[in-house]
RNA sequence: CGGGGUAUGGCGCAGUCUGGUAGCGCGCCUGCUUUGGGAGCAGGAAGUCGGGAGUUCGAAUCUCUCUACCCCGACCA
């Protein structure tokens, strides 16, 4: 393409509401424009680099034996009544009338459309298993959209739902799908992980995240420095500390602390350290007020707390306010001694002895606490893993210890179980005539986030670094001054046809711009390589060479340049 | 939804406190010069100051109200 034809739309300056670099960088190199809050415009390059993104995935997933449909953005009431997330999914499902009064939403996810096709379509387990994919735009009405694509209301959505008679069949696909994903980040040359993942209210033991490596992502990934071990901070599982409790050295005694109603003051007031500290946080439960134990310097995992017997859902902590009401003292103050609550202590909170905690009288706290012999009545059968994981913390795999990274989730597969052939009502034959609901499985793939993950990932001071699977042209050809050389002109175009007839994608910027204004829109957009025809190299029978991601640079003859690029177009994964 | 902000040519902003009829930089258009890292000079186009109501001789500026967008928390591809 030629600039002309394919305009570029760069701005020079930076947009003021864009705050992450994909953000900006997407707004800057013209991928991507804002039409309301969540919803955003493709612009010709940006649709470029989406239908690279669509391409791997058709592939990986035609490979992965999942087979293309396309299913309507626009769905009736009756059908998300028949699955129960008409009136569970919230404000989040985007819902309105039709002309004739019709409740209907837009679709944020595809479950009961698919199982509608399939309990229409599929009759006998000899059909099974199957495996159907599309790749569409979402909505969701997100509470706050943000980071430009990454967390917008209007996605696109790569979507995929397996059906089995039984659970090796889903196991089977389940693992053939989480290859696919593999491949596929491999192939879009990203740094990612795979980690174990809370399934939610989904329920259901497997579920993984593919998370894409990036700074300023949104969620935390934790790893081990030794084995496989990975998993998003939601699902690490913290062990028991190491060793058997020590024995009580301390007297309890209780103290005055003025003033003191958190950790850290605390801290201050008395010397100690954190971690020889409790905290008790006071939940809702479903027979009044439960108490959650942790160390002073850890924090409460709300996953794993939800999933406590006896907790309200979902999970709600009692305001300052609620609990003042309820136990006759500030929040500040609360200790297990003379609590009169159910517990629930956190592994690493039973393993404390001589520990300080709140007194349960205002502005008063203990030190020298320990469990069996100041709380007798206090057994370990209430002990559970409550807390977030932190860096240093031992793999749950007992082979090495927890590294956090940050990282953006591009990619969820997961088992849905029964959930959805249950609740509409689908079932299959099986070889002995009996009537089963099948088993789904379910897997996700955002399709505009990871081209803001890629560029997160992929970028330098002067703009994108497209891996070259993914970046919307492979060469980029700037020829300077070609309104003043005709040299110059007949040189670009001569390499512009050569390299369109050797079917590598290339973009020309024949513009009649100044050589600074190319080069900076050309670091900008990204293109891996890019060719130089100017004039001064032009005289030694040379045209630059540039490598985007190195800046590397050298100058070749004409003829050199057509061969090393095209020998790097037949190798890399950028043909269209 | 709670908390905090913003709204003035295409973009980024000043002007608002202290009311007097709108300005700067970038971009855009024309011409001349310039030409390997975001050119120079000259000329030019472009704004119902987010909407509505009010106060006033007079409102971008003061008052009320509505709306949109952004940032911080819970949701998720």
């Amino acid at each position: 393409m030629r600039v002309s034809q394919f305009p570029l739309f760069t701005l020079r300056g930076t947009p003021a509401d864009a705050e992450t670099v994909s953000h900006r960088l997407m707004l800057r190199a013209g991928l991507i424009r804002q039409l309301t809050s969540g919803v955003y415009s493709w612009l010709p390059l940006g649709v470029r680099v989406l239908r690279k993104v669509e391409r791997i995935l058709r592939e990986e997933l035609d490979r992965a034996g999942s087979v293309e449909v396309s299913m309507p953005t626009v769905q009736p009431r009756e059908l998300w009544d028949e699955s129960g997330r008409w009136s569970a999914m919230g404000p989040e499902l985007l819902r309105f009338k039709d002309r004739h009064d019709r409740d209907s939403c837009l679709g944020p996810t595809h479950e009961e459309v698919i199982t509608d096709i399939f309990r229409r379509e599929i009759r006998s387990y000899r059909q099974l298993p199957c495996n159907f994919y599309q790749i569409q735009t979402k909505f969701r009405d997100e509470i706050r959209p943000r980071y430009g694509v990454m967390r917008a209301r209007e996605f696109v959505m790569k979507d995929a739902y397996s059906f089995h008679i039984d659970q090796a069949s889903f196991d089977e696909t389940y693992k053939a799908m989480f290859n696919c994903y593999c491949r596929i980040l491999e192939r879009a040359g990203l740094e990612y992980r795979a980690v174990e993942a809370d399934s939610g209210a989904i329920g259901g033991a497997v579920s993984h995240e593919f998370q894409v490596l990036a700074e300023s992502g949104e969620d935390s990934i934790f790893f081990s420095t030794e084995s496989d071990y990975a998993a998003n901070m939601e699902k690490a599982e913290a062990l028991p500390p190491a060793g058997e409790r020590p024995e009580p050295s301390e007297e309890r005694i209780i103290i005055d602390t003025p003033g003191v109603h958190s950790i850290d003051e605390l801290v201050q007031l008395t010397g100690l350290p954190a971690n020889r500290m409790l905290k008790t946080l006071i939940a809702a439960g479903e027979e009044g007020p439960v108490a959650l134990v942790l160390r002073g310097d850890h924090q409460l995992n709300e996953i794993k707390a939800a999933k406590l017997d006896g907790i309200e859902s979902p999970l709600r902590m009692l305001s300052a306010e609620e609990v003042k009401q309820a136990l006759g003292v500030g929040v500040g103050s609360l200790g297990p001694v003379g609590l009169k609550l159910d517990l629930y202590m956190d592994r690493s909170a039973w393993h404390l002895a001589d520990f300080a905690c709140g007194a349960n009288i205002e502005e008063k706290h203990f030190t020298g606490v320990n469990w069996t012999r100041d709380l007798p009545e206090v057994t370990s059968e209430r002990v559970r893993d409550l807390r977030q994981v932190v860096e240093g913390d031992p793999s749950p795999d007992g082979k090495g210890h927890l590294k956090m990274l940050r990282g953006v989730e591009a990619g969820h597969v997961f088992q849905l179980g029964t959930k959805y052939s249950k609740s509409m009502n689908v079932t299959i034959q099986d070889e002995h005539g009996e009537n089963l609901h099948p088993l789904m499985g379910c897997y996700g793939f955002g399709v505009t986030r990871i081209v803001a993950a890629a560029i997160e990932q992929c970028h330098d001071e002067q703009g994108i670094v497209w891996p070259p699977s993914l970046a919307p042209f492979q060469v980029e050809l700037v020829p300077l001054g070609a309104e003043r050389s005709e040299e110059v002109r007949e040189t670009a175009n001569r390499i512009y046809q050569e390299l369109k007839q050797a079917d590598v994608d290339v973009l020309m910027d024949d513009r009649d711009e100044r050589p600074g204004v190319k080069l900076a829109d050309a670091d900008l957009i990204g293109i891996p390589w890019r060719v130089v025809v100017g004039q001064r190299n032009l005289a030694d029978n040379k045209v630059e060479l540039v490598q985007r991601k190195t800046r590397s640079s050298e100058l070749v003859s004409e003829q050199d340049a057509m061969d090393q690029l095209l020998a790097i177009a037949a190798s890399s994964e950028s043909r269209v």
